[in-house]
DNA sequence: CACTTTCTGGACTTGCGAGTCCAAAATGCT
DNA sequence: AGCATTTTGGACTCGCAAGTCCAGAAAGTG
């Protein structure tokens, strides 16, 4: 299937609607026609484009959403090298996340679409990804001392990446960012090691 | 509406044919036909016992499930007063969520069941009671001057219920426990507050 | 300009599944 | 027994939403 420019605009406009609805409230079940009407385009288009269907269509949101959940946090992501910075991205998640409130799109993609053979890749993809930026960050803090070399980086970085999962879990059914916070506060004190330890652990 | 023995016993099979349904594979979806079939019952008895349809049936489900998860955990729940109690509740937990693998029932309800009024309650109070049942274990341990008493213990306990609950999360997307007991051993680790290492990583 | 390919609209089919209805069987009550 | 109430089965309606089909418009191509 080749694709013109226009065809590639009427593709993406299709797929920037099903995106959009998705964000919106109510995603407890989207319909194609929904999408049809938010995207001003009609059934045979849309079959056209994704002749997969409505899971085709529901996966590729799902890679959307995935990118933007890194790309929202990229410029904190990538900078982890100070204990700012980490405080910095702390900061980002839970304004990211209580803005978001009770709307999750890539929960409500996957509930939708998590029986879909694929679907729990792209999640999956995304977790390690996400858990690898961390890994980095941790290690990048342990090459410059601040953080113990006895700390299993991979491992700490997949408590963060649990943790934040768990905190906008309990977000997106309580409403309040009380956990998500106090489980980054335990995260990032034990990454700085032990109380007992002094602030400045090598002299300058 | 009154209830003979007869009557209560076929609403019970109803309601453990759909529990035990929805805990099985392919939750993505449940049809009220399916359930009859698994209860060997009819229509004209599910809506008798169930007037608000497949709503009010899946509500009842996501509270028997909700009792089901403390329950599961109550022995070791209860006995948190020594590391050693911790340890076993741990353990205990990577067990049966290990055990249940991919599928997660509550989760599977929250999915279909989310956007109804009175889903959210459900999940809410559980999270609250659980919480609240931790707390009371950490009291315990400072009570017994085992943890110090500067730890805030209900924040403690939300990054508790927020760990587990990202833990889960994780294990059912990727399938794996190790974000589950990584998780859980950094929350110890913090509990305990003590130092992970023996610092000192850059002698010479 | 002819001709091919891609794009677009929307009517139509189809299947599924929730909820309704009612008549008959069982049970409870006195 | 006689009457009221509860229980049961299943046929039926009804609406929704996914997916099909095709004819015509709009590019691209040489």
């Amino acid at each position: 299937m080749k694709l013109t420019a226009k065809g590639q605009a009427t593709r993406t406009r299709i797929l920037d609607a099903a995106a959009e609805y998705l964000r919106g409230e109510a995603p407890g079940g989207v319909t194609l026609d929904e999408v049809l009407a938010a995207s001003r385009t009609s059934k045979g288009q849309l079959f056209h484009y994704f002749p997969g269907g409505k899971e085709e269509l529901l996966l590729a949101v799902a890679r959307l959403e995935a990118e933007r959940v890194l790309d929202d946090q990229r410029p904190y992501l990538d900078a982890l090298d100070s204990w700012d910075s980490w405080a910095k991205w702390r900061g980002a998640l839970i304004r990211r996340y209580r803005a978001q409130g009770t709307q999750c799109p890539l929960a409500s993609l996957m509930s939708q679409v998590g029986n879909v053979d694929g679907a729990a890749e792209v999640a999956t993809a995304l977790l390690q990804n996400w858990q690898a930026h961390v890994r980095r960050g941790i290690q990048r803090m342990q090459d410059s001392g601040q953080v113990s070399l006895g700390m299993d980086a991979d491992r700490m970085a997949a408590a963060f990446i649990a943790g934040i999962q768990g905190g906008v879990t309990v977000l997106r059914t309580t409403g309040s960012t009380s956990h998500l916070e106090a489980m980054l506060d335990v995260l990032l004190a034990h990454l700085r090691g032990a109380p007992t330890e002094p602030t400045v652990p090598f002299a300058a």
